[in-house]
RNA sequence: GGGGGCGUAGCUCAGUUUGGUUAGAGCGCCGGCCUGUCACGCCGGAGGUCGCGAGUUCGAGUCUCGUCGCUCCCGCCA
């Protein structure tokens, strides 16, 4: 029954074959989607990773033939050798590619049984995730997400070709590295040679790519795995993909221009629409300003609009009071939502105590008059201001935001969001990129007290702003720049600092004192003495990039065997305890083991 | 760390609100019949630790508590 493949050799794909090759002797092999047996004459819709071909089995043709081909059940892989014929008339499949012709089989090896699948191999069968994971082998031969893997396999050929074809390097780095301070938390790796100590697997190449910069290599690339050890979201996962990149002797426009050239390439490649750069600029404050968030999707507008100014001094104290407490008052106005019910409303209100606002208020605007529970502790005066500002005109609804920038911005962003999708203001087929410039290089941690590097401590500060460095940290900006996609962050980077005292006076600024900063970074602080080039780069999300290249919604369906939300792989059960003499050697002790 | 959703046959689900006979359906699977189907058709059949564990009760898929897993989100992710 296990056949070998004897003298037979797949002579084309299962989506090759049509009228024109009527006649021809063809050898297919691939699994048998379905199995259709009319007691006389047998059908196979026999798969491949290209496509379907049917398969026929006659008793009138050939019956030892057609004898064999009793045994074949669902995702049997077999191989069949027979000629192409034209399908007789009226019995054409317009949905099937090949469904002109079939293949009349003379020659029949099964090459392998198969247990009944867990699941059907089609697309419309919506599985359990669980089984899918557990199964991932199989639930891999469902055509869509074969056709995401490949497509993924052709996007990231298209930015290898690219960049090779732009003078970058593929230039290896390491995966067993050195934890550094800041940033996520890293995955730990005990090492068996120095008991006690452990290697970090990489955020990303960050360090080495600076290093191949000061050693001379000029242009790098790779496409790679960064490892991050916190909670995963339907967009992130433990270990992911970036395509990386850092050149020599240039600013942020040569930067920016190389990776738009990537990103034409990409999207020219898996012929999903052109992507025609240059992209759209929006600086951090403008788009914090219109859109609430740092990424912005601007396939729609329904902006934000602060109006701390006019309700200042408000008869409405949860408006003015939070203005004298340094909060903002913005508001977002939906137009023609006036219909919106109460419950509506309140689920609204929901929605934003996620951003831990405090509250949502709105205005229904009718003709000649506004309906809502606030509109009493406005003057004459701040209603017409607000009705200017915000364009109100009968038949709107308008909600409001008030607290600290950082949850209003959060909270209506969001919101923003939400309706965008509610009310259909989104072209599902757009394609719409900004880059975001100019972010503030510095943020204050409330809990820790202390300055945190908004993007990456090694991150150069606007030179005019270098002054500030001691004065007022937060004022400055940074030379980093995100680009941005569909409201989705698909890459981001920066001019490097490439001097060494630069990068002491910012990892001073950042609370680390000489002792620290020289046991931490003192290889790359060396480094940076030893004739560093003025240099930068940027790194993509691989997998975020093909969610949406895939038009899919989790980064699970673009990824071969992705792990679960709380980082295990279903199909390996990792990860595993360790066997007290694998502890042993690497002279570890696990404190306490829970369940059995 | 926190909040929401889900877990019943191989798969998708109904049944849970209001506890009560032997837990159902479709698909799939197995067997039989069938020579032109392509979601083939017809007939018959098998298949269940109702995620797991306690508790309440004469009686639990159904109520209570706990727990595990998957998922979405907040925090977190420079």
């Amino acid at each position: 029954m296990n056949d070998t493949l004897g003298d037979m050799r797949r002579s084309h794909h299962c989506n090759a074959l049509g009228a024109a090759d009527a006649g021809a002797q063809v050898v297919l092999m691939g699994w048998v989607q379905r199995r259709r047996d009319h007691g006389g004459v047998i059908f196979i819709d026999l798969r491949d990773r290209e496509g379907i071909t049917q398969v026929v089995f006659n008793p009138d043709r050939n019956a030892a033939v057609h004898e064999k081909a009793h045994a074949i059940r669902s995702e049997y892989v077999i191989a069949v050798r027979g000629v192409v014929e034209k399908r007789p008339e009226g019995m054409t499949n317009p949905l099937l590619a090949t469904g002109e012709i079939e293949v009349m089989v003379s020659e029949l090896k099964i090459l392998n049984r198969a247990q009944t699948p867990p699941f059907m191999i089609e697309d419309q069968v919506d599985v359990n995730e669980n089984t899918r994971l557990a199964n991932r082998h199989i639930d891999l031969r469902r055509p869509s997400l074969q056709k995401n893997i490949m497509m993924r396999h052709r996007a990231a050929a298209a930015a290898r070709r690219y960049l090779n074809d732009q003078g970058f390097l593929d230039i290896e780095t390491p995966f067993l590295t050195r934890s550094t301070p800041e940033g996520a938390r890293d995955y730990l790796v005990p090492s068996r040679l120095n008991p006690g100590s452990f290697y970090a697997l990489p955020q990303s190449p960050q360090l080495f790519k600076q290093l191949l910069m000061i050693s001379g290599f000029e242009r790098y690339y790779q496409i790679v795995h960064c490892f991050r050890d916190e909670d995963l979201r339907a967009d992130r996962q433990p270990e992911f993909t970036q395509i990386d990149m850092e050149m020599s002797f240039v600013g942020e426009e040569d930067v920016m221009a190389e990776a738009e050239g990537l990103i034409a390439a990409i999207f020219r490649e898996v012929g999903r629409i052109e992507a025609s750069p240059p992209f759209a600029r929006m600086t951090y404050q403008e788009a914090m300003d219109r859109y609430g968030l740092d990424r912005p999707d601007t396939r729609f507008g329904l902006e934000l609009c602060d109006i701390s100014d006019i309700v200042a001094e408000s008869g409405f104290n949860v408006f003015s009071n939070t203005v004298k407490k340094g909060g903002i008052v913005k508001a977002l106005n939906a137009r023609g939502c006036a219909g919106f019910t109460r419950k509506e409303i309140d689920d609204f209100t929901d929605f934003v105590a996620v951003y831990r606002a405090k509250g949502l208020a709105w205005i229904r605007v009718k003709e000649g008059e506004w309906q809502s529970p606030i509109t009493k502790f406005f003057s004459e005066e701040e209603k017409q201001a607000m009705a200017a500002r915000l364009d109100m005109q009968p038949g709107d609804l308008v909600f409001f935001g008030a607290d600290q920038p950082v949850i209003v911005n959060e909270s209506l962003g969001q919101l923003r969001n939400h309706l965008g999708k509610k009310l259909g203001l989104i072209d599902e087929n757009a394609y719409a990129f900004v880059w975001i410039t100019d972010f503030p290089m510095f943020e204050y941690d409330e809990t820790e007290k202390r300055y945190q590097a908004l993007h990456h401590p090694f991150t150069a500060p606007a030179e005019e702003d270098l002054a500030k460095l001691a004065s007022d940290p937060v004022s400055m900006r940074s030379r980093a720049y995100d680009l941005v996609l569909n409201g989705s962050e698909i890459g981001g980077g920066s001019i490097r600092i490439h001097q060494k005292d630069v990068q002491v006076r910012v990892l001073e600024a950042l609370g680390m004192d000489r002792a620290e900063y020289e046991e931490k970074f003192g290889f790359l602080l060396s480094a940076l003495d030893s004739g560093a080039p003025p240099h930068g780069g940027i790194a993509f999300g691989f997998d975020r990039l093909m969610t949406i290249l895939c038009n899919t919604s989790s980064i699970r369906e673009v990824i071969a065997f992705p792990k679960t939300q709380k980082g295990a792989c279903l199909m390996t059960a990792a990860p595993a305890s360790a066997t007290p003499a694998q502890l042993s050697e690497l002279g570890l002790k696990v404190r306490r083991v829970e369940q059995s």
